[in-house]
DNA sequence: CTGTTAGCGCATTCAC
DNA sequence: GTGAATGCGCTAACAG
């Protein structure tokens, strides 16, 4: 015997199993006394009710999942836990899933969750046309996009700004005393070429003579190679600003440099991009723009419970607004 | 029309629904032809199977859940990504619910895993002997617990051996030096509990004089903590060694004290315990304990997974060896 | 108030 | 090779 069935209870109780369920989901349209007496063997037995079943007799599910590139890197944490705030409160289930940047797995994810009638999901995804969001488009569950936006007249997202947070660090960045200027985009990502781009269009690149380098995804991507551009661009020796477009990557880089004894900011200032709950309290508070990344998660989960309970289409498309920190990463000296 | 089944595809196909399920699960028992037909329906529609349904048929299903304390703190972060390596890699499903140190938010989500009949879960309780345990014992349901040990002999645990890390601890805290002592218990978690007392067995506690201070879960704890205890125990003025019990409560600490202009580790050397990722690229390179958590995870997953594929019941209860880390936080002057 | 019946979508015997 | 029948555990009409 697996698992102890509603028939069970039934049998035990000398009722039928259709009491039994009442008793579950309407209580009061049962005698007190019955009532009690199935309560007392259902709790005898700890029985609870099987949601495979209870789905497909036409239950509304009530978990929603979420799923992200990475567990480590913070900015889905702060993201998880925004929407888990959001999810739970409204007596929902929020299980989340991780698809290591693999867009097969990220895919993998989202067929599993389609898989088992998820009530509802979010999802961060690769890229805003990537196979994963076609095939949500197909499997009529109500989904929001996270950090990353979409021109398709039938999707929601959530993302922040990050044109205008790009131009945010440009302003300060122009502000700041250096030699040089090294942008190091980090990845191909939608939202990290919106800020490049954003940084780019309000700076004088010819004046400042940036720098680009590419392709960083983890904190360990940012570590090893802060090494080699130490040497290319002699970091010790020339007064340089660099921009980083994520902040994990970013603070890879500056415990980098430190261990190189390249000071920070005096040698190299350096600048993020994300605000995750680390880089306030890293080797070198780093100075970033706020994505205001748990509330990017609130108001997804929102947007996809109002869809799922009140059943409506509505399309919602939501740009946090960006905010400039300025922490000791790029202090002026 | 909600979701298109396999009705459909027959239908279309024109064959049987057992034809349909056969080239999905076996098909090989099928024609070509008419397997190539299928296939070909099922891609159109970009049909999915409703695990529900399998599930209620008798397939197995291949989720396994996790539930953690609280997404924020890393400790939980580094556990979740090895247990999806290894998870991901045997073709199971991982699926994270955080509790945010609620029991009883605990026992919803087991309650809700248990519900929908994942196949294994991975708990770290917040007791050895909490309702959510006690419900899982009654479930049927093979689980492993993690960060726990329990005497009770049905149940797998994989936990580090936190007393003898607590001991380690001492050692190396003896050999510092300075005027007095604080420990700051965190919570009274069992695994807390253990490294505390393999410190204390291990310390001249009478010579020493060491504080207790209590209660801290979070970093935002350690932070709003940091500040009372500076006053009370004069840290601005007394050479203390402290020891936090817990990384992500000692980096709030850390964090809090330089902000009151106290330096670390000259005025207050500070030691953690669990070695987080970011223990490392904190402020202060955190000194603390590693629990080798990554591994933690992978150990657990392959315990859980081999009891569900050999259906075995063999019980296996293991230790990590704790490993002491030495960064600047303590570093001697 | 409570029991009976009929699916929900699928896998799995069995026949053919 | 393939189709028809049965049941998984539960909810939702429908009768009593």
């Amino acid at each position: 015997m697996k698992h102890i069935t509603i028939d069970d209870i039934a049998k035990e109780s000398g009722v039928s199993k259709s009491t039994v369920s009442r008793v579950i989901s309407r209580p009061n349209l049962v005698k007190e006394e019955t009532r009690e007496l199935v309560l007392s063997i259902i709790d005898k037995y700890s029985y609870i009710p099987s949601a495979l079943a209870q789905g497909l007799a036409g239950l509304p599910m009530k978990n929603i999942g979420f799923v992200v590139d990475e567990f480590p890197n913070n900015f889905y944490i702060d993201l998880a836990d925004g929407i888990d705030s959001v999810i739970t409160a409204r007596k929902y289930t929020l299980q989340v899933m991780s698809s290591l940047w693999h867009p097969d797995r990220e895919l993998q994810n989202i067929r599993s969750m389609i898989k088992s009638r998820t009530a509802g999901i979010l999802l961060s995804p690769s890229s805003p046309d990537c196979e994963a969001v076609e095939l949500l488009k197909q499997s009529n569950i109500p989904f929001v996009l996270l950090n990353c936006r979409t021109e398709d007249p039938e999707i929601s997202y959530v993302s922040c700004d990050n044109y205008e947070g790009g131009r945010l660090m440009a302003e300060y960045v122009k502000t700041l005393d250096f030699q040089q200027l090294v942008i190091l985009p980090v990845s191909d990502h939608q939202t990290v070429v919106d800020r490049i781009e954003g940084f780019e269009d309000h700076i004088d690149m010819k004046a400042l003579r940036p720098i680009l380098y590419s392709n960083a995804k983890t904190y360990q991507d940012g570590y090893h190679i802060a090494q080699s551009m130490a040497e290319t661009y002699s970091l010790k020796t020339k007064k340089t600003c660099m921009f980083v477009a994520n902040d994990y990557v970013a603070i890879g880089v500056i415990v980098k440099l430190l261990e190189m004894g390249i000071t920070i900011p005096d040698q190299v200032a350096v600048a993020g991009f994300d605000d995750i709950r680390i880089s306030a309290m890293c080797r070198v508070p780093l100075t970033t723009v706020s994505q205001s990344v748990y509330d990017m998660g609130r108001i997804a989960a929102e947007i996809l419970l109002d869809n799922i309970t009140q059943n409506k289409t509505e399309v919602v498309k939501h740009l946090t607004e960006p905010r400039l920190m300025v922490r000791e990463s790029t202090k002026k000296t």
